[in-house]
RNA sequence: UGACCCAUGGUGUAACGGUAGCACUACAGAUUUUGAUUCUGUCUGUUAAGGUUCGAAUCCUUAUGGGUCAACCA
């Protein structure tokens, strides 16, 4: 069935698994969000891979939220991660859970670690533990409460349940091996006193697992067949499967991959975190963040996205996407289905001294990728106007737009000339004056000119003004995970708002679902705070530009 | 001066002991009433050295380079 086909590791793991009748052939996969944060590009990547698996192979995937750090988690991130993720296009029907739903089995497989001399209570101070737990090339020390007997360290660990102690008094940690090359097995912690308040469980718990202690065993309840998790946490997995073993519980299986990296784009959720508070951008949607929601607000489609999340791969070793791979899909993605206009984001006014008529309509395509969605009429007079940077006054070489004398055909409509600038006393241009080649009209032309260019434009008393956002890379530098200081590579010039651009009056309707291609501009999204009174688009992302090069 | 992991064009990813392929980028050309799209072509690669084998990107060894680990974060 897939003998051709090219397979991840894991894809190649779990055909293999299923070859064996492991688990009975059953594919159960799981994301685990913490939710202290938003989702971004690199969740995208996680989801896409297990909500793909399992569909792959008939299996499930459950929504879990890790949540047993009460300290850095709250409910708003809960929602979020939820929107995201079916907007993303994956669901996990009623599978929804909580690591903090299992804080009571925790308690009790911790009770039966105690037992079975493979956990103790530790009143050591979280300096003296780390130092105790040694260097990576050096064994650690024992700690003086390791050999506590079976019954005190029973009491004790209650004691800490009961909140008889102070945050930080006490820990239960595992029994492994304080020299072992690992340092995740030197002891690691399984609990913590905390008295924060949880998003779920409220104050019935002043005891909270540490993350070693609750993922393994979260996937083995819910019968995870296949753990997916990132490259970092590789040195886990024998802890992973030793507390797996110990208690004898279901035998879930850690895979690690490796992370998604993009160019020019911070993945880490506390740097993240750090522009939002220090409003570097406007919030966690910002067009320019790396979130899932700002890529939704920006106008990219859950299709593309899913796409990329594919087309990056999966495999174990380190790797940076180049922005272009990610500008490709999403280019790709919207020249097939967006709805093209023309809008003019800084206006120039040119008046057609020999335009006889009052008004002509043309008709254009509203897709020339999609004939399905019809022709419109626009309406064109002697008062348009075109874009600034569409004329030049003295034309740089291979400049092939409009400059004094010179021709350009207006799309969908006449060949104009320009024959005057009109400029204001500062000696900036004002307006033009063109003339019009009567006999071009599109569809009709027999002029026999050919323009060298072709350039967008709409009528000056018929159109509407909208504002305009234009996006563009948050940083400076391809790295900026590599720098401590963001404040030093944001990019100065990453947002721009235009307020004076013209657009056609079917704008006026413009649909908040619909992505709009600004002809020779970009394409182009309502925002989420646009009104009818005060439509804003953003700017997706621009057309391919290759003048210049 | 430890353990674990990784190493294929500029980037990402295939090739499962038998012709190093695909995508993106870059460059060149064709088409085009979007300098877009589309189409065609070109450049560039198995980290190194040994070994096993008729045959190695693939298996083994060593070296080199890179990553992860010393939170009561996940």
């Amino acid at each position: 069935m897939s003998e051709i086909k090219n397979r991840n590791f894991i894809e190649e793991i779990i055909e293999e698994d299923i070859r064996n009748n492991k688990h009975n052939g059953r594919i159960h996969t799981r994301f685990p969000p913490e939710p202290n944060g938003y989702l971004h590009l690199g969740h995208a990547k996680s989801i896409c891979l297990n909500f793909g698996l399992a569909q792959q192979y008939n299996g499930k995937t459950n929504l879990r939220f890790d949540d047993t750090n009460p300290a850095a988690e709250d409910v708003e991130y809960v929602d979020a991660i939820k929107e995201d993720i079916h907007w993303l296009g994956f669901d996990w029907e009623d599978r929804e859970y909580y690591a903090s739903d299992y804080f009571q089995q925790l308690y009790e497989y911790a009770i039966q670690l105690i037992r079975a001399g493979l956990a103790y209570v530790d009143d050591s101070s979280a300096e003296e533990i780390s130092k105790m737990r040694g260097i990576p090339t050096s064994p650690g020390s024992l700690s003086p409460f390791r050999n506590r007997s079976i019954e005190e360290n029973l009491e004790l660990f209650e004691g800490m349940k009961n909140g008889k102690d102070k945050e930080g008094e006490r820990v239960l940690r595992a029994k492994l091996d304080m020299s072992s090359p690992n340092m995740h097995l030197r002891d690691p912690i399984m609990y913590r006193i905390l008295f924060s308040s949880h998003h779920r469980t409220g104050t019935k718990w002043c005891i909270y697992p540490t993350y070693d202690f609750a993922h393994g065993q979260s996937d083995s309840i819910e019968g995870i067949t296949h753990s997916i998790c990132t490259l970092e946490f590789e040195n886990h997995r024998p802890l992973y499967n030793w507390f797996i073993e110990n208690l004898e519980i279901f035998p879930s299986r850690q895979i690690e991959f490796a992370r998604l990296n993009l160019e020019y784009t911070l993945m880490s959720k506390r740097k993240l975190l750090q522009l939002v508070n220090e409003k570097m951008v406007d919030g966690w949607d910002d067009p320019r963040m790396p979130t899932i929601s700002a890529i939704r607000r920006r106008g990219i489609t859950p299709e593309a996205l899913r796409e990329f999340a594919t087309a990056v791969g999966i495999a174990r070793r380190e790797n940076v996407i180049e922005l272009s791979k990610f500008d490709n899909i999403v280019r790709a993605n919207l020249n097939k289905i967006a709805i093209r206009t023309m809008a003019v984001l800084d206006p120039l006014r040119i008046t057609i001294n020999n335009y006889p008529h009052e008004i002509e309509w043309m008709e254009v395509e509203n897709n020339p990728e999609d004939p399905e969605t019809g022709k419109r009429n626009i309406p064109f007079s002697k008062e348009i106007f075109i874009e600034r940077e569409d004329f030049m006054e003295e034309p740089v070489k291979d400049f092939f737009r409009l400059s004094p004398g010179n021709i350009v055909r207006l799309k969908a409509a006449y060949i104009i000339r320009c024959e005057q600038v009109i400029k204001h006393e500062d000696g900036s241009i004002h307006q033009l004056i063109c003339s019009y080649i009567t006999n071009s009209r599109s569809g009709s032309d027999t002029s026999g000119l050919k323009p060298k260019s072709v350039i967008h434009w709409v009528e000056a008393n018929h159109c509407i003004t909208a504002t305009v956002r234009l996006y563009d890379k948050l940083f400076s530098v391809p790295d900026p995970a590599n720098y401590e200081n963001v404040h030093s590579i944001l990019n100065k010039d990453s947002f721009q708002e235009l307020t004076n651009a013209k657009l056609e009056s079917k704008m006026k309707s413009a649909d908040p679902g619909t992505r709009y291609q600004f002809m020779r501009k970009g394409y182009f999204y309502l925002d989420k705070n646009s009104t009818h009174e005060n439509l804003i688009f953003n700017r997706t992302i621009t057309l391919k530009d290759s003048f210049g090069k």
